[in-house]
DNA sequence: GTCAGTGCAAACGGTTTGCATGTTT
DNA sequence: AAACATGCAAACCGTTTGCACTGAC
């Protein structure tokens, strides 16, 4: 797919993704680039950044803004949405399914469309509210 | 209120806070400033910030990260949801009733209760649909 | 008179960009 | 060889903070 769209292969590439691959959940650009550095040592973020980017334009890869911290990515192979809690940062995973009410009454009464990359709502974890 | 939690009542609070009962919409901290200066011209944007976390520690205001550009603050009277279209960036208020359903499946599934302050959504609008 | 509020400028953190160098094709 | 990719450093933008000064009480 990248070489399709006049991308080039290279090892940072395949480190990102393979890191995209195994990880259990979201990860920041901090975080991914912590990683694509234990097998490509000097990867700066902003090469991060770019590749990201990319990925992204080939749908590869989609990112989420989960509060006031930075965005999260991750591949967009499953579609789902996203519980942040505002005490503890918890993110919870949820199917896309829970949203398909709102979907349909959003699209029904305005004519807008969900993205369905970019479901995340805010609000309190069963922990937190325990406290 | 103000006085009771100890703040003083201030030109510029009022300013502020005037601003945002006009409002017809969400304010970010660069138009409320500009508003503001209107009547108070040399406000910093810094002072803007520093009321808007008093207010929203009062309960008066409150903010939302709508995608990847600056928050939104306005009024806690309406409890109300967003559309935020990410073409144009337009941002549509839906009633705080369509978030219902998805409330009471992530309560009774995760235990997690949604911030009614918080209620945000992204997508494409009917407009840039059409295009 | 005291203490909170303010403006300014500087710091900050996440992200983007310019440029010279390195690598894939 | 040509074009894309990369690292670095600097720029950027929204937001926060330190500090001296002003203004509410």
């Amino acid at each position: 797919m990248i070489r399709s769209h006049g991308g080039r292969v290279t090892a940072v590439k395949r480190a990102v993704l393979n890191t995209l691959i195994s990880a259990p959940q979201h990860l920041s650009v901090e975080t991914l680039t912590g990683s694509v550095q234990q097998v490509a040592p000097d990867t700066s973020a902003s090469t991060v950044y770019r590749i990201l980017e990319e990925l992204e334009g080939l749908g590869i890869v989609v990112h989420s803004h989960l509060g006031h911290t930075a965005a999260v990515y991750h591949l967009s192979g499953l579609v789902h949405g996203h519980l942040s809690c505002v005490r503890c940062a918890e993110t919870i995973e949820i199917p896309a399914s829970f949203f398909s009410t709102i979907a349909d009454r959003v699209s029904g009464d305005y004519g807008f469309t969900l993205d369905e990359h970019h479901l995340a709502l805010s609000g309190t974890c069963a922990r937190c509210q325990g406290r």
